[in-house]
DNA sequence: CATGAATGAGCATTCATTCAT
DNA sequence: CATGAATGAATGCTCATTCAT
């Protein structure tokens, strides 16, 4: 629809500013479009929040989900699900820091708040069990702990360089970066030969 | 001073809520202290987060400065310093979720954002490029990404945990969280004999 | 507009307690539209009184052009103009007692002070030169502060006249007020005869 | 005593601003008596004002009284009254401007409107009530709207030259206003043989 | 006497939201 | 469908004034 595309035009405002820092009226003249029609096709100010985070939530959850959806090794699958995320977030640097500054109260939207998960989490943690049983990584005590570890690990990542500012060259600064993360979060940062528990 | 302690009991509230969604009618009522005398003390609205944060801001800078000052490797000194920084955001679940909450604002306050930095970032850099120069740490392609990536890693595992609600043993619970970060971040998650460009 | 005359509704007010001792809210009972609609048309409060004089001064101006309009002589025109002057304040003493009462922020707002001058002092000053000119006056040493003083002699016998209340028949009321002033400023007070450096 | 003289430095400030737009903490920092000092010694903000204003009206009263106490006709006491009066209020443009500016609230302490009237008015009627008396003033039909004009005539002009700003000779300004003014309410402004109703 | 600290009471202004057209 | 006009409800902040020392 058109009204999707309009209402991206608000959201750098939201970015610099918060939600609360902007006005609907600032919205409405950022997106051209008048303040009361806005009202005829939203709900109100937090469903502009919504509607825009709701839309880059699905855009990393389906860029994730392809990636996972492949048959090759879960650790394969992990280093692309990586880049995938990375560079829906290198794409949208505004919807990204949106989410970031209204982080509270996108939490509190509870249709969010399960997106949130959905997109981020859930699929570094499936990926984890998938990865035990099919031996392409090993096995670690505190699965639930080391997969928001990862997901913060790219979140961060992936916010810091969106916050940054634009980048003209998104899905090659996400391949590098991804590159960074994966060889942490695969290899670990002890020198070769001094792998603790591991060493059989 | 007695104000500042006074003022941690309008934390909760702004973590809760957030702090646009805070009156200051309601911070003078959660402390205590009444409206004009807030104003007479602080500059605003603003001023009360601000004083919040950076005292947890303080309170992280200076626990990983002790962390990371002894003698240890650097890579022990980087176990010390995830627990640390977990210990103090644990014992804090309202300042943390407070914010995250104002990610938005705090990154606004141009003070909150350096003091963001020395607290968080920088700590673990240095770590990285000790542990390099000592042998304890292997030496990656792109430290600042890497550094950033450990940063989101133990913040979010942090701020996970402190969203989740408060702990009846914070330190306890910080041990096992830097426990399986530390796992991640200096094993990684490949299966031992699987490290990629590292095996010699 | 409508509102213009709903506006007057609260002239009494500022008269009686001055633009400062007078709520927003006071005003919005007064005239009947509601505080947020005063500032959808308003600027703000200053606006109201800015308003309301401005309607004065321009009705003062109105009524003095057309006087000095005339073909007849200056100093005729002069008493016509004294009488309309006062007429108009007389007719409006609320706007004249709001605008004593604020008379310094009246000089503070540009416009108003601008309008101030043209719709008081210029005209006297314009008939002065029209006087010496068609003999009608005679010419004095230094016309503009005769002006100033005869714009004050005006202005404070209308203000003065306001000030003691409403009255029942305010166009006789200036008739007989301006009476005495053209009385004096036209042939002073000396007794006939004793005129100074004019005796010829 | 000492505070009189120091209040005076917040005159500036209250015929710039108004009573309303001065802050109690202002006048402080211009008089450098901190603010709990000043309630200590004055009543309030009104009194502030109230000082300062009667202190005005004192001197001009004062002024005003010697003038008209003198032995001479009354047309002269009027001219020397006439040139006190102006020359007082030159002396103090800025007490002058927050007269003015304050003139609603000045007529709404009443003791200030007794000496307004007591300072200015009053005198002026009696020598009109002398003169016709002695004979060196004509009798008037409507004495009071006449002293009220005089009163207007003297005043206003010597505000309008107290609001110009400051003068470096003011006493010298005031010998020419009131030349000015005695010129036109002695001799008026008719041409010589021209006066109305006066000509016998 | 003088004053730094504290505060009660007040109010202008803002803005999300509604509604008549 | 779209929108200019109108407004109810809310709140940050100010400032005169007080009081303990």
């Amino acid at each position: 629809m058109k009204l999707a595309s309009q209402l991206y035009g608000a959201a750098e405002l939201i970015a610099e500013r918060g939600l609360d820092g902007t006005k609907i009226e600032d919205i409405a003249e950022a997106t051209g479009i008048p303040k009361a029609t806005l009202y005829y096709h939203l709900e109100g100010k937090n469903a502009v929040l919504e509607f825009l985070l709701t839309d880059l939530l699905e855009m990393i959850a389906g860029a994730v989900g392809i990636a996972i959806a492949s048959a090759e090794s879960a650790r394969t699958r992990l280093e692309t699900a990586v880049t995938a995320q990375l560079g829906v977030m290198l794409e949208h640097p505004f919807l990204c820091r949106a989410l970031v500054g209204d982080l509270g109260r996108a939490t509190r939207l509870p249709d969010l708040a399960v997106a949130l998960r959905a997109a981020f989490f859930e699929p570094i943690e499936q990926l984890l069990t998938d990865g035990a049983a099919d031996g392409s990584l090993r096995q670690v005590t505190d699965p639930s702990a080391v997969a928001t570890s990862i997901f913060g690990a790219i979140t961060v990542a992936g916010l810091s360089a969106a916050v940054d500012g634009p980048l003209k060259e998104p899905s090659s600064e996400a391949v590098r970066l991804s590159a960074a993360i994966s060889d942490l979060i695969l290899d670990g940062l002890a020198p070769p030969g001094t792998r603790d528990a591991l060493e059989s």
